[in-house]
DNA sequence: AAATCATATGAAATAGAAATCATGCGCTAT
DNA sequence: ATAGCGCATGATTTCTATTTCATATGATTT
């Protein structure tokens, strides 16, 4: 009934790994030892979170020397990252009661 | 690290359930029975995914006699449909094998 | 006010995804 | 060409979310 497409869009990034990645790589781009020295997760968590990433068109990966530079996709993150702020800043402001309501200004 | 509102936020929607409710309510309000039907669908199931969507500001629950009607929430779901619906089409247009690539326009 | 209809809710069972562990592959430098 | 570094991958274990089942609540009709 569902293309699983749309499913899997939002399993994608319901996750705190895929997430914290997507909040660094707003930044610019890092490499996979960046992202686990960053986020203190072991290299094969990374590694993992990046393949679903890049499977699903949200971060792109290019090979450099012996290291892989990932960065995300402007043309999808950039407007999806606004709307999802947007909406969390206004509808969780009173209920969340993490101070980190804006986490993409974070870590 | 990540703000739970964030990971709360796509876990709602990665969902076939919740995701097959947001579709139909999409075309118009509908009450719970009403979405059970149109799903095949329990009515426990049905309320569980109302509640989890209503409790994060994708629907709204308005109570009529002794049914319940719900809606989607415009402001947040008219633009966010629009961009997963952007880049489902687009990026999943050659992976994806099933049929039904634009879900809103089905069941 | 008792029965019934529509929906909500809690807890247990089930299904599904993520983390870990072990290992493999490719590039680079020596 | 071989050793080492950076990263990827597969399988198992571990964890978390969803479904189901049973029951409760609240409005309506008789």
């Amino acid at each position: 009934m569902i293309c699983h497409a749309y499913k899997s869009f939002f399993i994608v990034l319901a996750d705190n790994c895929r997430l914290n990645i997507i909040n660094l790589l707003s930044k610019g781009p890092l490499t996979v030892s960046d992202l686990c020295t960053k986020l203190g997760y072991e290299q094969s968590r990374v590694s993992h979170g990046l393949r679903t990433l890049k499977e699903h068109g949200f971060v792109v990966g290019k090979v450099k020397g012996k290291t892989r530079e990932y960065a995300l996709e402007p043309k999808l993150m950039i407007p999806l990252l606004k709307i999802i702020d947007e909406h969390v800043d206004k509808y969780h402001k009173q209920k969340c009661k993490c101070k980190c309501i804006r986490w993409r200004d974070m870590a």
